[in-house]
DNA sequence: TCGCACACGTTATAGCATAACGCAATTGAT
DNA sequence: ATCAATTGCGTTATGCTATAACGTGTGCGA
């Protein structure tokens, strides 16, 4: 999927979520942006849910937060698999893709045959700095 | 870890859980117990928090919902990690666990330095009941 | 110019989770 | 025996996450 021209609270949305260093809540991002005008939560929401659709930002399940893709020129949505890896001390997210791990998920899944279609994989745990 | 005896509260939520054919929310767990005398969601959580802690049952990060361990005789927390296919169909769920995928994995987050801890792995789709 | 699609704004509500208080029962060390 | 620590429990209140439902405006093709 290519990315459209974003929407004014799209941009506001993505940029503020580009500046942050960790994951954002949707009601984090919210505050952020009341001085742009934002007032109620369906405005991130909406926005939100536009850039999950062309793929330029992620929600990690785990946390309830969103971070924008680390691979903005791929597409996420194209090559399989995308797994992160979440510090719980810094909150910073490192994000991959791994093939091995993409097919030998499927190849079990189509043993049952189960029809997959999204995906969450998340890993919590402590990065190389924050790791005691 | 081995599983003490369950108190009452956890014994009830278990039950609730053991005998659902999907996962389960704990508000809906919360409903189900009423007429055992539950009236606060903090009696719901305080004993899922046990169950977790003791492996017997499962939190589905993407859908806030509650599982019992599909193989109550190992120990999930020991054999690395615990993914789960979830038809968004029917809501049944499909635990399983895989080596390979454990070890590229932590493979991978190794190279990194990065230290896991937890692990969360959902799939959803449709199970080869539910698959159009 | 009509109809449609889409973004947006607002209010209200639904759904998920925990903080903080107090009480009762158990255990185990002194 | 008794005191302190721990654990489970009940209750009230609150906070965080997400969406429903309504209406407005704008652009664009039939």
């Amino acid at each position: 999927m290519t990315t459209p021209m974003l929407t004014k609270n799209q941009s506001l949305v993505f940029d503020v979520l580009t500046k942050a260093e960790a994951p954002l809540s949707a009601y984090t991002i919210l505050d952020k942006l009341r001085d742009q005008g934002f007032r109620a939560p369906l405005q991130v929401y909406r926005a939100l849910d536009k850039l999950l659709e062309y793929g330029v930002v992620h929600r990690l399940e785990s946390i309830n937060s969103f971070v924008v893709c680390a691979h903005p020129h791929e597409d996420c949505h194209s090559h399989g698999l995308v797994a992160f890896a979440i510090c719980e001390s810094c909150g910073q997210v490192i994000e991959f893709h791994d093939h091995e791990v993409d097919h030998r998920l499927m190849d079990s899944l189509k043993s049952q045959k189960f029809k997959a279609e999204k995906s969450t994989i998340e890993i919590r745990g402590h990065c190389a700095n924050c790791a005691a």
